[in-house]
DNA sequence: ACCAGGATAATCT
DNA sequence: GATTATCCTGGTA
């Protein structure tokens, strides 16, 4: 399995959001393999999005990244106790990013079973398979992804997407989750996912 | 099944 | 001091 190169991420911010799905989110651990499909995602438009970290230009220590190279990662902390992974997408000085909202669990289940419950994989009851990751926090706490994880190089490290070539499912649009705040930009429908997955975090 | 409310701290103003 | 790109629990039905 190849690792996305940096001309995967340097596009138009709906076009990644969109192409990452079906697309596999890969954190190697001690020569192990966390890794789960992407099934939901959301882009974050910058300048102009309302909703997003970097609007009206806003440049901190925290969105600094955005402002980078397209393909690194930009991990943040929220509500105090969960992070959430996003990944730069565009070029330098335009600072948007994709979050990454759903995984559907595919290597190491029993390690990713212990990150989220503290349990054995073969313990689980399938509520609790389904939640294993279909949740922008679940997922970081399902791979161990935290604020070591933050302004990584994806094309280079352990932690990248994966191409993997299956085709055999429908995009679907929606409103993204979370930012009723950002008014007219709360209804874009910059939420993306695969129909029909159950690991997809809301309809 | 479906709410309502609470946990909890980094980040920004 | 306010806000937050979330998740879980415990109530009612």
């Amino acid at each position: 399995m190849k690792k996305l190169q940096w001309d995967f991420y340097s596009k138009d911010t709906l076009s990644v959001a969109q192409n990452l799905l079906g697309k596999i989110l890969v954190h190697e651990i001690n020569g192990k393999r966390l890794s789960g499909r992407i099934v939901e995602t959301e882009a974050y438009r910058g300048i102009t999005d309302k909703a997003a970290h970097s609007y009206g230009g806003r440049r901190t220590n925290r969105t600094e990244i955005m402002y980078g190279t397209p393909g690194f990662s930009y991990v943040y902390m929220i509500y105090g106790m969960y992070y959430c992974f996003n990944i730069v997408t565009e070029k330098e000085d335009i600072p948007e990013a994709v979050l990454i909202r759903a995984l559907e669990p595919l290597e190491s289940l029993d390690k990713i079973s212990l990150n989220r419950y503290n349990k054995s994989f073969s313990s689980l009851n399938k509520a609790q398979i389904k939640n294993l990751a279909n949740g922008p926090g679940k997922l970081c706490n399902a791979l161990a992804i935290g604020k070591s994880e933050n302004k990584v190089d994806l094309c280079n490290g352990s932690l990248y997407v994966a191409k993997d070539d299956i085709n055999d499912f429908n995009i679907k649009s929606a409103k993204r989750i979370g930012i009723s705040y950002a008014q007219e930009a709360a209804n874009y429908p910059w939420r993306f996912y695969i129909e029909n997955n159950i690991y997809v975090s809301a309809k």
